[in-house]
DNA sequence: ATTTAATTTTAGATTTGTCTAAAATTAATT
DNA sequence: AATTAATTTTAGACAAATCTAAAATTAAAT
């Protein structure tokens, strides 16, 4: 049985998922800065998620979530996450508009409502932000990361980093219509000398060799 | 520009909203129970309400909504209405088990939210339970009301009173599988002699005579 | 028209989550 | 190592929404 959280410790327990991904060690005025909060008022909060066992804390010495608060930091982001998908793919928001509204749904309790929302978009692996959505279980796949040349044909993938920084490469790529975050597909390979052609969202189709290809390096879902 | 109202006052207003519906004059207790609270939580509410101005009240002698105050309640009802449809429409689940978490989602305070998902929902004029929905100005078009004669073929429609109501007429309806809330609808019409051959929800064709069909009631959307 | 009963309101307490200001602890610097 | 600075915690207060118990008002009944 699924017990009830009040949105506050729903969102400190996120709070905290999300800083101890980046840094592994989290303090009190990070908590406070994220969510534009005082450190007494996270204090304060850290003692009820300690007697909720959802966090493992001494004072002064620093805490963590336990692994039935990182079980429930992991439900509020899948909820969020799908939310976001939702509005997205399904009321055409744009992908930058959706997180303040998400910050709400989130906080719908009922599982039911969720796993069939989830079912209803076709279990998508990760958010309009290219984030991974946990399934029921609280289990995510990151997206795979490989270069160009791997990405399967007709593959939507989302530039992830180049290995060549050089500007001749830069400045190439520039041209071409590719950068970090860029979401493109392979339309077709030539294995005469191993050159792409690519569709980039938004813009038409180019080409390039295989050199650069190597160096471009996507990730995709699964 | 929109103002927010807690959850609590979201749902004192819908509450006093639905209340004055059916009495006309709505009371502390009335309230306290709908909600179930105590009349001195009550009391302590229609203070804060008077102050926002949604609400008409001098102590002791009763009070009503304000125009704004029916304008929000009829806000919230729409998100309610919206979402069971939703819920119904596109997850679905059974009319009977979405009241609850519509309880929830009606709080969502988004109002380009609501506008695109009664975009997405095709603009549906009324809820699972034949609720009517409001637009976003709050008005809402009531069901059509019309005897079984006049019901157009193959128009869904609830059963929503009965003329005669001797013995002999219920026990015939009964018996025929239709009481107040059936859904039904018209498959042919018989110009010899105005006999009706009906479809009932989950069950199979039965046949009226004109006679009943004149006394039975139903209302329909459009 | 009193008395009794029901309803409504006030007064004061409680809970949750927040705050400020001051105290306690830990970290950094000379 | 001692002092200063930064961080964290405590103590006490506050706003929102609720409660109980008692007082005020209105309605019902003799």
């Amino acid at each position: 049985m699924s017990v009830k959280y009040t949105s506050s410790t729903e969102n400190y327990l996120k709070a905290i998922f999300h800083l101890q991904k980046s840094d592994g060690i989290v303090t009190t005025n990070d908590v406070a800065n994220e969510l534009q909060t005082r450190p007494a008022s996270v204090t304060d909060m850290l003692k009820k998620l300690k007697a909720q066992k959802l966090l493992i804390y001494e004072k002064y010495k620093g805490f963590k979530l336990s692994n039935e608060g990182r079980k429930v930091a992991l439900q509020i982001i899948r909820k969020h996450r799908l939310w976001e998908y939702f509005l997205v793919e399904k009321l055409s928001f744009g992908w930058d508009e959706v997180h303040e509204i998400a910050e709400e749904l989130e906080h719908i309790s009922s599982k039911k409502l969720i796993d069939r929302l989830d079912e209803y978009l076709g279990f998508p692996k990760s958010d309009p932000h290219g984030d991974p959505i946990p399934d029921s279980n609280g289990k995510f796949t990151l997206p795979k990361q490989v270069d160009l040349l791997n990405l399967p044909l007709n593959k939507v993938a989302e530039v992830s980093s180049i290995g060549d920084q050089s500007p001749e490469m830069l400045e190439l790529l520039g041209d071409k219509g590719i950068a970090l975050g860029t979401k493109l597909e392979v339309k077709k390979k030539f294995a005469f000398d191993n050159s792409l052609e690519l569709k980039i969202k938004n813009q038409s189709m180019v080409t390039v060799s295989e050199h650069v290809a190597k160096n471009v390096f996507v990730k995709y879902d699964e």
